[in-house]
DNA sequence: CCGGAGGCCTGATGGC
DNA sequence: TGCCATCAGGCCTCCG
């Protein structure tokens, strides 16, 4: 499931292949809707345009094209998806590709179909629809403070909303509840300030971490996780409690407990994550 | 404001 | 072994 480090390390990986700068020539859609719905307007909207730049925002990987006039793919991986280069004709499973200049294909790899390629003529909607992004250098626990004010919800519902704060999802939210030894269910507005400055730098750290350890692969088969270059990561062996169910916990021994919150799979420590 | 349900999807999984 | 129901969950929409 891709979240925030592994969307992360696509750009990356993306940007060393050598994706920028690339004129695209054309769009292959293979299921309409991952395109918006309108395959041939997607196709005119993009084709013919330079793609000027490649980075992040939460979970969408964003396609600057080469202005005027402005224009940008937006790319969202959702839960199987993955996005690479390839020389070879798209596959099975590639719900959309683009057609580059140099000969390669940018292929949107879906096998759920949930995975979306849109064309927008402005992004500025969507950077007001998502919350602060907890890498940038300015995330702070006041930042992070502000996220849980004026809400009484779940702290584990304010991670996943991504208006409140971009980017974790159910892997990487557990994670940093249980670094944190934060119950998940407890109100957002009821953490201390100590509470507030651990929930930050647990959230940083495993955000990081995930990001070195260049994802986590924890899918199952073809809906896993892996690299632009189809090298899985390695963060699944640093997961200290996600779907860690009926086992000790590494921290105390106790058993690991699953229960739901925000119709999400939730683990955490009931000894270390008092409610 | 909030939570819950349903929808989109299909591979993996578990029960019988 | 094989069949079938269920699960997984990011995000959106609808409803109470």
């Amino acid at each position: 499931m891709p979240e925030l480090p592994e969307v992360h390390i696509t750009v990356a990986a993306l940007r060393d292949a050598g994706l920028v700068s690339r004129l695209i020539q054309g769009a292959q859609v293979e299921w309409p809707r991952t395109v918006g719905g309108d395959p041939k307007a997607f196709s005119a909207a993009v084709a013919g345009r330079r793609i000027a730049d490649i980075w992040r925002r939460g979970k969408y990987i964003l396609l600057q094209l080469k202005g005027p006039p402005a224009g940008w793919i937006v790319v969202h991986l959702r839960m199987s998806g993955r996005l690479y280069l390839s020389a070879e004709t798209p596959g099975e499973y590639v719900r959309a590709a683009l057609n580059l200049d140099d000969g390669r294909f940018l292929c949107l790899y879906a096998p759920r179909r949930f995975a979306r390629m849109e064309y927008r003529q402005e992004i500025e909607s969507l950077h007001t629809r998502l919350g602060p992004e907890p890498l940038e250098p300015d995330f702070s626990p006041d930042i992070l403070a502000s996220c849980f004010t004026g809400t009484r919800r779940a702290v584990k519902t304010i991670l996943l909303d991504q208006s409140r704060i971009a980017g974790i999802g159910n892997i990487y939210a557990d994670e940093a509840l249980f670094q944190a030894e934060i119950h998940p269910c407890r109100a957002g507005e009821s953490l201390s300030e100590a509470e507030i400055a651990a929930l930050h730098a647990a959230i940083v750290a495993v955000l990081q971490r995930g990001i070195q350890n260049l994802g986590t692969s924890l899918g199952h088969g073809k809906s896993n996780f892996s690299l632009p270059s189809g090298e899985a990561g390695r963060n699944q062996e640093d997961i200290r409690v996600f779907r860690r169910t009926g086992l000790p916990c590494v921290r105390c021994g106790t058993t690991v407990q699953r229960i739901v919150v925000a119709q999400r799979g939730t683990h955490y420590c009931p000894r270390c994550q008092p409610p």
